[in-house]
DNA sequence: TTGAAAGCGCTAACAT
DNA sequence: ATGTTAGCGCTTTCAA
C-alpha cells in the first residue's frame, strides 16, 4: 500500500491537515513544522494522490486535445505534433497534465468529450481543427464547458479561439504571386468541410479581385492535406489550355506532390510555375527547390490556446475577462520556388 | 452540482449500491432494474465520477506517453506523431486514457514519472526512445512500475519493449547497396546515445564485414534526425578522396538534406551517389527522386507497445506471461535512389 | 437480488 | 499555527 498523508502525519507527529497545507503552501505554517513534514515526505516517498485531490477539489489540472477523426488523412502530421508540442508545453509549464483522445467518427467524438469533461476527467478541451458544423462545438458551446478551437467557428464567433487570418494571409501569398507578374493563379484547397480552407480560398479570390485579374473555377481544385492531393492536381492544371502559371496551395505537403509531378511532367519550378504554399514546415527550406510559404505560427498557436484555456478554467468561477479570439501573426518566407517574375505579354 | 450516484439511486427507488452494479454490468441484478436505472440515468443526464472510481477501485485507466525531452532536435515529427496514433488508437479500444507528458532534463522526466504513476494517476507508461544509461528507465524498473519501451534497453534486456530488428534492417539495407556493386558505402548516424543509432551502424559494419569490404572511420558520421544533419553530411562526403558511392542513412528527413546539398553540388541521385534510409515516411515516396527506404511499422510500433502495456497492468495481479520483447518485422522499400548499378572498376 | 455501511486519500470549514 | 470533523462520489464487503 501506497504511503498516505497519514502516515506521514502520524510518524511527524501532527495532524492530517497540517500536512496537507504543508503540501499547498498555505501561508499560516510555521517553517519548522513545515521543514520537518518535507523531510518525513521524502523520508517515507510519500506521493500525493492525485485522484483523492481531484475528488474533493473538483479540478483536475488536466485538459484534453481532441484529434480529429482521421488525423493522418486530413492533415500534414508535422501540423498536429507541433500544435501538440506548444500546447504541451505551456500546460506543463502551468502545471496541467494533457489528455491525448481521438473518435472514429463525430459521435464518438462527442461521446468521448462528453465523458471526460462531465466524469470530470478533465477541466477542459482544446480542438485542434474547426469544420464547418461541427456536433462536437455544438455539444461543447451548449454544455457551457471550457474549450478552445485552433481556428474559428462560424456558428459561434465569440468562443474562444486561436486562428491566423487565413484571408489576410491568402491574400498576402497571391498579392506575391501577382506582384511577380502573375495573371493565371491557380489554388489547391484542403477539404470544404474545414473552416481554413475556405478562408484561404476567400483571401485568394480576394487579391485576383482587388487586382483586377480573372479567377477561373477550373483554377481551383479541392484535395486533402496530402502529397497526392497534389500530384494530381498538377496533371489537371497543366493540362488546361490556359494554365496557370503559378498556384496557391493550402498546405505545404501538398506543394510536395506537386513538385514531383511537374518534375514526371519535364516542369521546372519557378520556370514554368510558381509556388507559394502554407505552413512553412522545416522541409520546405531543404526542397529543391525551396519552398515559398507562409508561416503560420503553429507551435505558437498551440501555445496561446493552451495558455487560454488553462486562464479559462482559472477564471472560471470569476469574471469572464478572458479575450475570445487570438490572432496569432503570419509571416510570408519567399524562397526559390516563386522568385520568375512572368514576363509582359 | 453534478448529479451523482445518489441522485440517481433516490430517483430510482434504490440504493446508490445498486446503481453502481448496474454501472459495472454486476451479473446478479435484475434486468429489470437495470433497465430503469439506465433509463433514469441518462433522463438525469448522469455521468459517472471517474475520479471517485479511480480513488476507490485503485486504477485510472490511463497511461501516460513521455516525449523525449527535445522531440523537435531528435525526431522527425512524422515518427512521433505515428507512434502516438498507434497508441492511442490501441489504448482508446481498449477504454484507456493516454496522458501526453514531457520534461526538459532526464531529471524533470523522472520527476514527472514519479509524480504521475507514484501519484496514481496513471497505470502505466510508454517511452518513445530508447537512450543508453536512461535514468528514467532505472527509476521504473527499481520502483516496479508498469512500463514499456520503444526500443530496447541495453541494461535491463528483459523488459517489456517493441522494437525493429535494427541491427537486421540496417544490414540488409547496406547489403542492398552492397549488391548494386557499391564497394565504398557510407553512413549517417543519428545521436550517439541513442541505442537505434548504435544498432543501426552494427548492422552496417556487420554487412561491409561480410561481404569483405571496407571500413573507413571518416565513411561514418554522427548527426540528428534532422535535414540538416545530411545536407552537412554530404559536403564533408562528396570531398573526400575516396568518397562512397553509396549512403546509409538513420532517417529519411536526413535524407532530404542530403537531396538539397546534392543538388545545390551539381551531383545527381542515384547516379553519382546512392541513397537508402529508414523509417519510410509518406514524402519518401514523393521526393525527387522517390527514396529508398526501410519500412519499420511505425503505427504498429505505437499499437503494439500500447496493447502490451494495458495487457501488464491488467495482468499485474496474476501471472507474469507477458511476453518481454516484440519485434515489429521491417521491409526495405526500394525506388529511385538507390537503382543505380556501379560499374565494375 | 438488493441495501447498509465503511472507507479510498484528500481538503476545507470550523474550532482552538 | 494546528487539530477535528465532515464529506467529495464511488465500490465493496457483509447482511438480509
Amino acid at each position: 500500500m501506497a504511503v498516505t498523508i497519514k502516515d506521514v502525519a502520524k510518524k511527524a507527529g501532527v495532524s492530517p491537515s497540517t500536512v496537507s497545507r504543508v503540501l499547498s503552501n498555505h501561508p499560516r505554517i510555521s517553517a519548522e513544522t513545515s521543514r520537518k513534514v518535507k523531510e518525513i515526505m521524502d523520508q517515507l516517498g510519500y506521493h500525493p494522490n492525485i485522484m483523492a485531490k481531484s475528488l474533493v477539489s473538483k479540478t483536475t489540472n488536466s485538459i484534453c486535445i481532441m484529434l480529429p477523426k482521421s488525423a493522418e488523412e486530413l492533415f500534414s502530421n508535422f501540423f498536429f505534433m507541433e500544435l501538440i508540442r506548444g500546447i504541451v508545453t505551456q500546460a506543463n509549464r502551468l502545471g496541467f497534465d494533457v489528455l491525448l483522445s481521438s473518435g472514429a467518427n463525430e459521435k464518438e467524438e462527442v461521446e468521448c468529450v462528453s465523458r471526460l469533461l462531465n466524469g470530470h476527467r478533465v477541466d477542459g478541451v482544446i480542438l485542434l481543427y474547426s469544420r464547418i458544423n461541427d456536433p462536437v462545438i455544438d455539444f461543447l458551446y451548449k454544455n457551457n464547458h471550457n474549450f478552445v478551437l485552433i481556428g474559428r467557428s462560424e456558428q459561434y464567433p465569440d468562443i474562444l479561439s486561436v486562428d491566423n487570418d487565413n484571408v489576410q494571409a491568402s491574400y498576402d501569398a497571391t498579392k506575391h504571386l501577382i506582384s511577380l507578374g502573375h495573371k493565371r493563379i491557380g489554388f489547391v484547397s484542403g477539404p470544404p468541410e474545414l473552416v481554413v480552407s475556405k478562408d484561404r480560398l476567400k483571401g485568394y479570390l480576394l487579391a485576383l479581385n482587388d487586382a483586377g485579374l480573372e479567377t477561373k473555377p477550373e483554377w481551383i481544385v479541392e484535395g486533402e492535406f496530402l502529397q497526392e492531393s497534389g500530384y494530381r492536381a498538377i496533371s489537371f492544371f497543366m493540362n488546361l489550355p490556359d494554365r496557370p502559371t503559378a498556384i496557391v496551395l493550402i498546405d505545404d505537403v501538398v506543394s510536395f506532390g506537386v513538385l514531383r509531378g511537374l518534375y514526371e511532367l519535364n516542369y521546372k519550378v519557378p520556370e514554368d510555375l510558381c509556388l507559394v504554399s502554407f505552413n512553412n514546415i522545416p522541409l520546405a527550406e531543404m526542397s529543391t527547390p525551396p519552398l515559398s510559404s507562409v508561416d503560420i505560427g503553429i507551435y505558437n498557436m498551440g501555445y496561446t490556446a493552451s495558455g487560454m484555456l488553462i486562464q479559462a478554467i482559472q477564471n472560471n468561477s470569476g469574471d469572464k475577462t478572458v479575450p475570445g479570439r487570438y490572432i496569432i501573426p503570419h509571416r510570408l518566407v519567399v524562397r526559390e520556388s516563386s522568385i520568375f517574375s512572368v514576363q509582359k505579354d
